[in-house]
RNA sequence: GCGCGGUUAGCUCAGUUGGUAGAGCGCGUCAUUGACGUUGACGAUGUCGGGGGUUCGAAUCCCUCACCGCGCACCA
């Protein structure tokens, strides 16, 4: 016996040791696995973004999706799980402009040249720190095969994308409302805004003959259009498109009356004037009668010259004013503080949304949820939790066309060109002279939503035939409206297939109290911190055990305390075995009542391999440790001992022979879960050879 | 406002097709140098959120109410 086993386990001794050892043996990549394999099963790692570290959630997607692929190898598929980084455009030009602003100085003032240059250097350099953590966390996926959503190849395929979409009616160029975040100076897509109930002040100003609310008089100096109900009798006496002369903020100016359905008759007066650069709504209505628009607001969040004397001034400071302005002409009718509205912010900055109207690509988006829909009718996608498949629907049957364009320089920039207002897609410049390209970049959705397609080398690299569609996806609950839309769409779209049927979601990583993790409150767990302390296994055993799908988690630190105590107990399991059984090997004849030691352990095996297959992977990993501590250690090796002392020495053979037989069992059931301390032990199992990653599954 | 989820032991949570309530941690008593400094044995605490229904039988299925959490939302 290995002297090492007289001493406790010793995780962060073995765990690079045996990472390193995988690596080497070639089996991560699925064209080196040993035997005669023809189904595929491949896992695309939903990209981490690379602008910073892992957080506990990441190690609970990465512990997920490997023990699926481990279980899936062990089974004798070629299993393929494929790395990846995400540039995430948006999200990491904050977290730089955030260090540019700590260093005083800001991107407004480079050159886009220059600040793409030196967010690649950033990204890249985490993206290989990042690249080692996930390494830690035992990931058994294929490096040869990762993806950088930058690759020369992605962006070309993804740019390739843009163009055929245009050419097929699905993407257009539209002057309509955005969302327009004043200190990121970009539009942003409805899922990177915020909204929140806030308190606000709801003001009623005369409006000629009228009453009129607004929670905005900031935006009311061009109004000039009176909206109300056709049907609503108390202005039965004003008819559409007649004018009249109204005092206003800056003076007399000509309204006109329009009668549009949209208006709630219950709300206010029933009464409203319109702002359509500035609102979703107005925009609405203005579209539909042919209206005029005018900016009120600038791109910073200022008030443009039609405002007067509040030129230059920004919302806040000149909202009051306003107010005090109209009041004086006594125009203000009441003032309600205990408003509530729901606003819009930006979901990095908190920065207001201003809707404003810009020229922007969309996706348009009915026909392609249309294709999701059916998906989920033909039940081509299975959705764990089951419950989930309400929340996708509901998306699907209610989605907006979606604004690609952003205007910054981190991303892949978007192949179009512009020249006297038309517009065209192109991987080239068109011919001819004048044509100015398009400064925007992409959406980052637009490009991690082909991911399951781009990884496997869509549109005909040489994996595309055995690896897509792909087998599961495995991210977090919160995506099930951000992401999976967008890779089933393009997946059907493209691909001509979802790109995955299974859907597991888990659920949030919180603190031991069930609060959400956040820099503020302090409370955010380093799981590198808690692998060092505890090790590797026991922090994955922590994160599957009890978590069901789409639930959260409370992390507590007794709990991976309580996994480092089984990956120890197993290590004296094994030291007890083979303590006991020199010379012996698996695989010899054994008395009955041995015997039902082994087929009591092929039943909990088949029920464990039951669970697995159906994503209860939280009882899966429960059983085997109750097997291993309550069952094998408790009981059998304690009956073991007296036979030992007391048998006949036909008793004892068979004895290590059976005991031999259960570890090895037990090794391969566990190994899923943990991979490091069931490989290391496996080394020294008599008679095995090969690594534990590649030893067939017991059922 | 609409939608989704939750409510089970002190804490965090399981409970897969309805069949006399479970785990981990914590707590109490005792034992133990043992394959285990990280062990074992025994033990206590639950009207399974409230109410109603279906059923021979409900934590589980249906209805309803309450509270907590989350998501969505163009009532100015």
């Amino acid at each position: 016996m290995d002297e090492k086993f007289k001493k406790p386990y010793d995780s962060v001794g073995t765990e690079p040791r045996v990472y390193e050892a995988w690596e080497k043996s070639g089996y991560f990549n699925p064209d080196n696995l040993p035997g005669d394999r023809t189904e595929a099963f491949t896992i695309v790692m939903p990209p981490p973004n690379a602008n910073g570290s892992l957080h506990v959630g990441h190690a609970l997607a990465i512990t997920m999706e490997d023990l699926m692929t481990r279980f899936k190898r062990m089974q004798g598929y070629k299993a393929l799980w494929i790395p990846g980084a995400d540039h995430a455009g948006f999200e990491t030009q904050v977290v730089y402009e955030k260090k540019l602003e700590k260093e005083g100085r800001s991107r407004f003032n480079m050159e886009p040249e220059e600040l793409y240059k030196e967010i690649l250097d950033f990204t890249l350099a985490n993206k290989a720190h990042m690249e080692n953590q996930v390494r830690s966390l035992g990931a058994s996926c294929d490096w040869s095969r990762e993806k950088f959503t930058l690759d020369t190849d992605v962006v070309e395929e993804v740019q390739k994308t843009f163009v055929k979409m245009f050419n097929d009616g699905l993407i257009y160029r539209g002057k309509r409302t955005v969302n327009w975040c004043s200190k990121h100076q970009t539009s942003l897509s409805d899922v990177e805004t915020e909204s929140t109930e806030e308190q606000t002040p709801f003001y009623t100003f005369k409006y000629g003959p009228f009453s009129i609310g607004t929670v905005r008089p900031e935006t009311k100096f061009g109004d000039k259009y009176v909206v109300m109900h056709p049907k609503d009798t108390r202005y039965s006496e004003y008819t559409h498109g007649q004018t009249i002369d109204v005092e206003w903020i800056n003076g007399p100016i000509t309204a006109t009356i329009i009668k549009d359905e949209a208006v709630e008759m219950e709300f206010g007066t029933g009464v409203m004037t319109i702002t359509p650069w500035h609102s979703q709504i107005d925009f609405e209505i203005a579209e539909r009668h042919n209206l005029d628009m005018e900016q009120i607001i600038d791109w910073r969040g200022k008030l443009l010259p039609i405002s007067g004397e509040f030129e230059g001034k920004k919302i806040a400071e000149a909202r009051p004013l306003i107010v005090e302005k109209l009041r004086e002409k006594g125009l203000l009718v009441s003032t309600d503080e205990g408003y509530k509205n729901v606003v819009k912010r930006c979901y990095k900055c908190n920065t207001l949304i201003e809707p404003q109207i810009k020229d922007q690509w969309f996706v348009k988006m009915a026909p392609l949820a249309k294709l999701a829909l059916t998906a989920v009718e033909k039940k081509d996608l299975v959705f764990y939790p089951a419950h989930e498949e309400k929340v996708f629907t509901y998306w699907m049957e209610n989605a907006l066309d979606w604004n690609i364009s952003r205007q910054i320089v981190w991303g892949i920039p978007i192949p179009a060109w512009f020249k006297d207002g038309e517009a065209r897609a192109s991987l080239e410049k068109p011919e001819g002279d004048g044509w100015e390209k398009d400064a925007d970049t992409f959406d980052t959705w637009f490009s991690s939503g082909q991911w399951p397609l781009l990884t496997t080398g869509y549109p005909d690299g040489k994996d595309y035939d055995t690896y897509y569609p792909t087998s599961v996806m495995e991210t977090g609950r919160d995506l099930v409206f951000k992401w999976i839309p967008r890779m089933v769409i393009f997946g059907l779209y493209l691909g001509k297939k979802v790109p995955f049927k299974d859907i597991y979601l888990h659920g949030l990583v919180n603190d031991a109290k069930g609060k959400k993790m956040s820099k503020s409150k302090g409370n955010v767990i380093n799981p590198l911190e808690l692998t060092e302390k505890y090790g590797t296994d026991a922090l994955r055993m922590s994160l599957i055990v009890g978590n069901t799908p789409g639930m959260d988690l409370a992390m507590s630190e007794d709990k991976v305390k309580g996994y480092k105590h089984f990956a120890n107990k197993l290590w004296n399991i094994s030291r007890f075995i083979f303590e006991n059984t020199e010379g012996s090997e698996a695989g010899a004849d054994v008395n009955e009542i041995d015997a039902k030691l082994v087929d009591e352990l092929a039943e909990i095996s088949a029920d464990i391999t039951k669970d697995l297959e159906s994503f209860r992977v939280y009882l899966a990993a429960d059983k085997i440790y109750h097997y291993v501590w309550d069952r094998l250690a408790a009981e059998i090796l304690e009956e073991s001992k007296v036979i030992f002392a007391t048998g006949s020495e036909e008793a004892k053979a068979m004895r290590k022979v059976v005991l031999i037989s259960l570890l090895s069992t037990s090794l391969k059931l566990l190994h899923p879960f943990m991979p490091f301390v069931t490989e290391e032990i496996w080394q020294h199992v008599p008679g095995e050879k090969d690594l534990l990653m590649v030893a067939s599954w017991p059922s």
